[in-house]
DNA sequence: AATGCTCGCAACCGCGTGTGA
DNA sequence: ATCACACGCGGTTGCGAGCAT
């Protein structure tokens, strides 16, 4: 059984939107609400498919979002989370009020991976990456350094193939943590060409981020964080 | 000034999930 | 229990702006 398009696709816009759809766009949406998307390019007069308005409505021109760069005490946020959630990019982002989903995706793939990796932080798993001072060893023997807590995994090697585009473990990372969400946050400082965040500062409960994010990950304040610690 | 390259953001696409018939 | 539909999510891509040569 194929599957249906999400919708009439002829005659249907694509790409940038004008500032003409969205001002119809957004005072359809602040007059009436948010009804159904799939019916709302008719009504506001939009010849886009109702999955792009939504789109563009979440992302863009929602009156509470917040625009401009991520602070640093929000990047702090979105590696702790990460470091728990995976790539659950929406569930990161509602920790985070004014920010999207795809705001947060697009902020870590440009700034963040980069800035772990400058850290030695690997920044699918979150664990130390192999230690850098001394040359960079072949790739296979690369592959066979092993992560802490972590067995080498076939997931491993392709990561060292190709870490930029290699998610799909992370997917998996993040379904499995429904199951079982409590692994550790194992992050390393390492040398580094840019800001070090040091451990205690990602982890520090008196800091105001890290009571919020204990909140909904539902671990407690008081949560005894010295495992971690002891294995930076 | 012209050209090529890199980076970052906005938007699209396909799949998973929830819900009602 | 099954199916169809709509919505939401995450990965990927396209394009424009800025920078280097």
């Amino acid at each position: 059984m194929g599957r249906k398009p999400c919708c009439q696709k002829v005659g249907l816009k694509k790409g940038a939107w004008t500032a003409e759809e969205d001002d119809k766009l957004k005072n359809f949406i602040l007059t009436n609400g948010q009804c159904c998307w799939r019916a709302l390019p008719k009504l506001a007069g939009l010849l886009r498919c109702g999955k792009s308005c939504r789109l563009r409505w979440i992302n863009y021109l929602r009156p509470d979002l917040k625009r401009g760069l991520l602070s640093e005490d929000e990047e702090k946020i979105i590696i702790d989370l990460h470091a728990k959630l995976g790539n659950r990019w929406s569930k990161i982002a509602s920790h985070l009020p004014g920010r999207t989903d795809n705001d947060i995706k697009n902020h870590w793939n440009t700034h963040i991976k980069k800035k772990l990796r400058n850290m030695g932080i690997d920044p699918l798993s979150s664990n130390p990456l192999p230690p850098t001072t001394t040359p960079p060893l072949p790739l296979q023997e690369q592959i066979q350094y092993p992560m802490v807590g972590q067995e080498p995994s076939s997931d491993l090697v392709d990561q060292n193939k190709d870490s930029e585009t290699s998610v799909q473990s992370t997917i998996r990372e993040g379904k499995d943590e429904d199951k079982n969400i409590a692994s550790s946050p194992v992050i390393e400082v390492g040398i580094d060409e840019v800001q070090v965040i040091e451990p205690h500062e990602i982890l520090d409960p008196s800091s105001p981020s890290f009571s919020y994010i204990c909140e909904d990950l539902q671990f407690s304040p008081t949560f005894d964080y010295s495992d971690i610690l002891m294995s930076i």
